[in-house]
DNA sequence: CCGGTTTGAGTCAAGGTGACCTTTAGGGCT
DNA sequence: AGCCCTAAAGGTCACCTTGACTCAAACCGG
């Protein structure tokens, strides 16, 4: 093991996992938030996470905190790697780096508030930039790369099927692409692209018969992870570039 | 300040930044490699990098060590944040994390070995792999996600200019998506698409002769981050997908 | 049985792509 | 000069995808 007191300059720096959960509810995307039990930031809105444990990779520190503060298990949901966040000015009890995940799901239960946690709720990502009350440290900043994220991987991977609970039919992926996207779609052709891409969708042979309107045909998430071709938003979307380090 | 003894299983860890460094030179991909002058790994090929400082981003830390090893400033090449890696066991001398980067390059000269640098030498990334000696650490593992991220880069934005020193012309351009890619790109096509595409070459007006052949318009970086429409590969490569966690 | 609603299939024009050809602008050679 | 070689630059054409649109199918409620 490393003398932590060895290398002045090369202090040690506590790592953390936060998670931005995101799932569509009642039409809308919404995004799992915790409010803080400590200081700093005692009371304010915050991403679900913690401190990563000895032993532990960060991929597993991220789905036992998502178990802890959800109590969801994270074989029901995709869970992605977003970006590591590192200003030392960030958290201001000292020098903590965080390594943001992106977890995408079908519309999960009310959360169960987990151990250490107080209230945890499921916030419209409306409401989040535009509410009175700021999120704590940076992590309006990772919410909002992790959206950009969420958006642009539904271009190019199957993703979007995530948000889905399994069986599903076209109509409700289309929905999840409508949300997040922020636009309307159209039926036929976003239909016509979906069921031509290989192995997206693996049909189930079943129907359902909704309230209203013909029975639509269930799918199952097929094995493909890539979207090909790719489904573009229409071109008059202004979209951000990717990040880049810029000097200076 | 954090106590840094105050929690157990919460034991702070080592931070460090590794760049994987690409170039275009004598028409093959290359990678920068050092060779360790410590132990563990002594006298393997491994990615430059080293320890993050206070007070210090890891963006920063990244500038830091590429300028301390290869003597480049990082206002001349394209910098990015690839992903954190953090298998428990990937240093033997304890807990580590590191955040790797993505740095692309016009066709750099031979590194002057930094200060704590032994040396420091451009290898093709084809012999990297079939080479008798592997990388140290997980440090294979990393370089073959960067090189996938590097050649899924190109399709949708405009980096591959970043391995052009400017002015450069079409086929320059179109040299590098053939290296990268590792397959023969149709001249005309390509010229047609990079030069439609909004604000990603912007002429000079100057022509360049070159010992044989027509002489070519010479072009500078546009404003341009992203590619649009995509410039895709043709269909029949299999491209690996997104890193996903998979639990257990 | 009729109107409403959503699914699912089809049509058509516009634009992008891949394969291919031709012309242009040099250098080098006889 | 004239000819060949090379690479750039521009053009053609068939094919495919896309976006906008129309229309039939299948259910429900009244």
């Amino acid at each position: 093991m490393i003398d932590v007191t060895a290398k002045p300059g090369h202090a040690p720096v506590f790592v953390t996992v936060d998670l931005v959960i995101l799932t569509v509810r009642q039409d809308v995307l919404q995004v799992l938030l915790i409010e803080r039990g400590n200081e700093p930031y005692l009371g304010f809105p915050a991403l679900p996470g913690g401190h990563v444990r000895d032993g532990e990779t960060l991929d597993q520190a991220a789905l036992r905190e998502l178990g802890e503060e959800t109590g969801v298990d994270g074989r029901s949901l995709h869970l992605e790697q977003l970006r590591a966040y590192s200003d030392p000015g960030r958290d201001p009890r000292g020098r903590v780096i965080t390594v943001a995940y992106l977890a995408l799901g079908p519309g999960l239960p009310h959360p169960t508030a987990g151990t250490d946690a107080t209230a945890a709720r499921w916030v419209p990502v409306a409401d989040v930039f535009d509410g009175p009350v700021p999120l704590a440290f940076d992590h309006a900043g990772i919410l909002r790369d992790a959206l950009e994220r969420a958006r642009s991987q539904l271009e190019h991977t199957t993703v979007a099927a995530a948000f889905c609970a399994e069986p599903f039919t076209v109509g409700d992926l289309r929905h999840i692409y409508e949300v997040v996207w922020g636009m309307p779609l159209d039926p036929s052709n976003f239909r016509r692209k979906v069921t031509n891409a290989d192995s997206f969708l693996v049909p189930t042979g079943e129907r359902r018969h909704p309230e209203t309107g013909r029975p639509a045909a269930l799918y199952r998430r097929g094995a493909a992870r890539l979207l090909l071709p790719p489904l573009l938003r229409s071109g008059d979307v202004t979209r951000p570039g990717p990040v880049v380090v810029t000097p200076h």
